[in-house]
DNA sequence: TATAGTGTTATCGG
DNA sequence: ACCGATAACACTAT
């Protein structure tokens, strides 16, 4: 699930309900996910500390944590959750994105808890166990937030290589928190075809990639997720563009499966 | 049973 | 060294 708008409201669950509340009990265990793993340095460096903040810069959290100790750094993957739940075990808070429900715990795949004193649980829930959750996480390699990304930081991010312009959406050092349902949202919108070199975008193209950017980041955050996007339901063999009626054309792009309006996005550059 | 998948990164080749 | 393409990672759901 998790894309910018996803992990935002991943944080925005962390600091809801597990701020300030003392760390009685990690478990580090998962040698997968809890990496580089040295066993029980996670957990050496937040038991009797508080969480006092949860940030986020594209897909990747990190929380602060009391009396000047590390920073804990979390990044769900493809398949990552967090949930944060009671000390009876009933789910209060996080899970599914925008669904705020309360299931009695299924967490099978809890691959990182942190337990508070008060036997309430902050777990990362992540079956495919591409997440990560690590100290010190290297946050500065990241590119600016798509969210608040300025008109020059995005066109030279678009425009400063030969990879297709998905790909450059999607390089989380060029721009933070793109990934493969949000990039093919935000080329539809701005009728760019996928696989165009980036450095040959024009100055009208890359301006409407980033007005695309913008309202399709606001959007998902609003109303619940990447899903909730225009394109995305129509991204399938028998998918039409909502906008022409013509097919979706598929194809692999950038490493990732990628759809396009057959007649909108086409692969030539505009005539100027 | 076979395949695809909302992400990242090490590795390889030009 | 830079740039880009590809494979690998782990595991579930369809």
């Amino acid at each position: 699930m998790p894309e910018l708008p996803e992990v935002e409201f991943a944080r925005s669950v962390i600091e809801r309900a597990a701020l300030d509340r003392e760390i009685a009990d990690v478990d580090d265990t998962d040698a997968y996910v809890c990496r580089p793993h040295r066993a029980g340095d996670i957990r050496a460096a937040l038991v009797g500390r508080t969480l006092t903040a949860a940030h986020r810069r594209g897909k990747s959290m990190w929380c602060d944590t009391s009396g000047g100790g590390a920073v804990l750094g979390i990044h769900l993957g493809m398949s990552g959750k967090i949930v944060v739940a009671a000390k009876d075990g009933d789910e209060i808070d996080g899970g599914d994105y925008w669904e705020g429900r309360r299931v009695p715990g299924d967490y099978r795949w809890a691959r990182f808890t942190v337990t508070f004193t008060d036997g309430g649980r902050l777990m990362l829930v992540d079956p495919r166990r591409l997440g990560r959750v690590r100290l010190d996480p290297p946050v500065e390699k990241l590119g600016p937030d798509a969210k608040g990304i300025t008109a020059a930081a995005f066109a030279h991010a678009v425009t400063g290589g030969t990879a297709p312009v998905k790909g450059r959406l999607m390089d989380q050092h060029l721009i933070a928190g793109i990934g493969n349902l949000l990039a093919d949202e935000i080329l539809w919108q701005a009728r760019i075809h996928p696989a165009r070199p980036g450095d040959e975008i024009t100055g009208p193209e890359v301006d409407r990639l980033l007005k695309s950017t913008r309202k399709s980041v606001r959007a998902a955050l609003k109303d619940g997720g990447v899903h909730t996007l225009d394109i995305i339901g129509h991204r399938r063999a028998d998918g039409r563009c909502p906008r022409d009626g013509a097919p979706m054309v598929r194809g692999t792009v950038a490493g990732r499966t990628t759809w396009w309006c057959s007649t909108e996005q086409t692969r030539s550059a505009p005539v100027v």
